[in-house]
RNA sequence: UGGGCUGUAGUAUAAUGGUAGUACAGCGGAUUCUGGUUCCGUAUGUGGGGGUUCGACUCCUCCCAGCCCAACCA
């Protein structure tokens, strides 16, 4: 009962002032909040933080959270964005309902508005070009000066702001100014720009407007429409809140409260639409999908689960100081839902033929495989057997360091549900390298049992060469060298940090052959090497597989400190 | 003397005037037909100085460090 009450978002800043207005009967009980992406990218892991508390708080205090396309800028937004955000959102584990919202669905209200301050004298038609109202708004240091245009008369402003909407000025030719303090500490206080012209086809109203609300002035009405309670987002938008407020205030609206939230950043790799975009459009990664990158598509494809992803998003917490988490906590949440979901099989990525001499020829045994050890409905399945197998290359070393107990001359180690063996000979090539390994096995251990309570120090995961299902597998490693991509010298960028080895492609991988048929983005853990999933490359002649994530494996870790 | 924000173990977070806790990472060990899983143990922290208080991560003050803001982007 009490896990079932347990919320998933931890206790943090945000869930007090929901708390606090709840407590408070602040908004009649209500919890209203959104997700507004611009439709003019793909989603990553970051957004799915976003995503997870808009969507997360509503359900934690029996609310709701609306889908909301904030498309106003025809320039840059495309309605082809707008399914992949939408199958991202849904894929993660979140419902909008029948609240799939536009910001240009407000766009009659927005302008109404506008016409609303222009009359109380707290806006204005500015026609000083983009570069004057540059030079205009000062800097950080210096205060900005008033355009010679503010205070034109109510009259003239309602007159160029209709004609404005009619289409009777070329680009640029004005703007919509609220009218502030061109001398506030805050820039973003000197007469922030409502709209600009811009005469564009909006994927969603086609020609019929030729003006475009900007950020400042939208956002906030768009969530004042909706009647948003709580307007979560992140950090960067702090200095905005005073604008936020001010037009809410202005206009006696309903005043949603911003809230801000550090962004998350994640070791090893980028987080901002631009820089992956880079990697994508320079060719580093193969598309948006690729699995070395953050996107909601790359992880998905990679074989991350949406339970792996919230749990993470659980994990990491919410806080308003920058940021960066461990990768490594990612991975973990990932193999942790892995490990109880996935059907365990064996798999040989670099195969050594391994003969079993006093083995008979011609003879097959099915050995009884437990399919999920962490799971015992998912059942056992049969693995055939025979004379001639295919062991990890890594699993012998003839001459091996101390702690390496896996097969090695004279030593007897098992055959996961098999047998005992002890390895007899070896046969190298020209090079040295051992190419095939010939064993003896004791008939008495079968299904991998001694009788007389012998131990073994390893259990090997085997193929059967005869049944052997060959396939394709991609494992990939970090995308940039540095923990912090950032980390540059002067006069380079990111890019200088890529790892231009983060991708192995390994052919002729050795598989048990029950894993034949296995579809597109099914999960398998291939016991003692990692978590893998069926990568849409597959073909009906030939099977390719993403590697999720490795095992932990302890044995790197001791082989590091050897070195 | 621009404006705003943030500093808690290696990392991310909790504790809102009353024993500094959790997770990952690290280290050590037990169990194990996966060097996986599980379990046990362990080291490491309040940016710095002053002040208020019986008592300060928490309140005040000064300092230091970092981040955001000068798109007709969001």
């Amino acid at each position: 009962m009490e896990t079932d009450l347990k919320p998933e978002i931890a206790g943090n800043f945000i869930t007090h002032i929901v708390e606090e207005d709840l407590r408070n009967n602040k908004w009649n009980g209500k919890v209203l909040t959104r997700f507004p992406p611009e439709p003019n990218g793909h989603l990553h892991i970051g957004h799915a933080k976003a995503i997870n508390l808009d969507f997360g708080i509503a359900q934690q205090y029996n609310g709701k959270c609306n889908l909301r396309f904030d498309d106003t800028n025809p320039i840059k937004e495309n309605e082809s964005f707008v399914t992949g955000i939408q199958e991202d959102i849904r894929w993660l584990g979140f419902d909008w309902e029948d609240r799939l919202y536009h910001a240009s669905d407000y766009f009659q209200r927005m302008y109404d508005y506008a016409i609303e301050l222009i009359k109380k004298g707290k806006a204005y038609v500015d026609s000083l070009s983009l570069e004057e109202i540059r030079e205009y708004r000062g800097t950080i240091k210096t205060p900005g000066r008033n355009s010679p245009y503010r205070d034109r008369s109510v009259e003239e402003n309602l007159d160029l702001f209709q004609r404005m909407k009619q289409g009777e000025f070329p680009d640029g030719a004005h703007v919509l100014r609220a009218k502030i303090d061109m001398a506030a500490g805050d820039m973003l206080f000197r007469d922030p720009l409502m709209y600009r012209i811009r005469h564009a086809h909006h994927h969603r109203t086609g020609d019929k407007w030729c003006i475009y609300p900007m950020y400042d002035y939208a956002h906030c009405l768009e969530d004042s429409i909706e009647g948003i309670t709580h307007s979560l987002c992140s950090l960067e938008f702090e200095a905005h809140r005073p604008i936020y407020d001010w037009f809410l205030a202005e206009l006696g609206i309903h005043h949603s409260q911003q809230i801000e939230f550090a962004r998350l950043n994640l070791t090893y790799t980028v987080m901002s639409k631009r820089k992956l975009a880079r990697l994508v459009e320079e060719n580093i990664v193969k598309g948006w999908d690729d699995p070395r990158l953050p996107t909601l598509s790359g992880l998905r494809r990679r074989g991350y689960t949406p339970e792996g992803i919230r749990s993470f998003l659980n994990k990491i917490g919410v806080a308003k100081a920058d940021s960066t988490v461990d990768v490594a906590l990612l991975e973990f949440s990932i193999r942790e839902h892995l490990n109880k979901i996935t059907p365990r099989v064996m798999g040989v990525l670099h195969p050594l033929k391994v003969v079993i001499d006093n083995y008979p020829e011609d003879t097959v045994e099915y050995m009884e495989a437990v399919n999920n050890p962490e799971d015992e409905t998912m059942g056992t399945r049969k693995v055939p057997f025979s004379k001639i197998i295919y062991i990890e290359k890594e699993d012998f070393m003839e001459d091996p360091p101390k702690k390496f107990y896996r097969l090695t001359p004279g030593r007897e180690v098992r055959l996961r549900y098999a047998y005992f063996v002890k390895c007899e000979n070896v046969i190298k090539n020209e090079k040295g390298e051992p190419i095939e390994i010939h064993c003896s096995y004791d008939p008495a251990t079968t299904g991998g049992n001694a009788p007389d309570g012998r131990k073994v120090k390893a259990t090997l995961h085997w193929v059967s060469a005869d049944h052997a299902v060959n396939c394709e597998i991609r494992q990939y490693h970090n995308l940039f060298l540095k923990e912090n991509p950032e980390e540059v010298e002067a006069g380079k960028d990111f890019l200088d940090n890529v790892n231009f080895d983060s991708l192995s492609i390994i052919e002729n991988c050795k598989l048990e052959p029950g894993i034949s048929g296995a579809k597109t983005g099914e999960k398998f853990q291939f016991e003692r090497i990692g978590y893998f999933c069926v990568d849409p490359d597959s073909t009906d002649d030939k099977l390719v597989f993403n590697q999720t994530v490795t095992l932990r494996d302890s044995w790197q870790k001791i082989k590091q400190k050897m070195k």
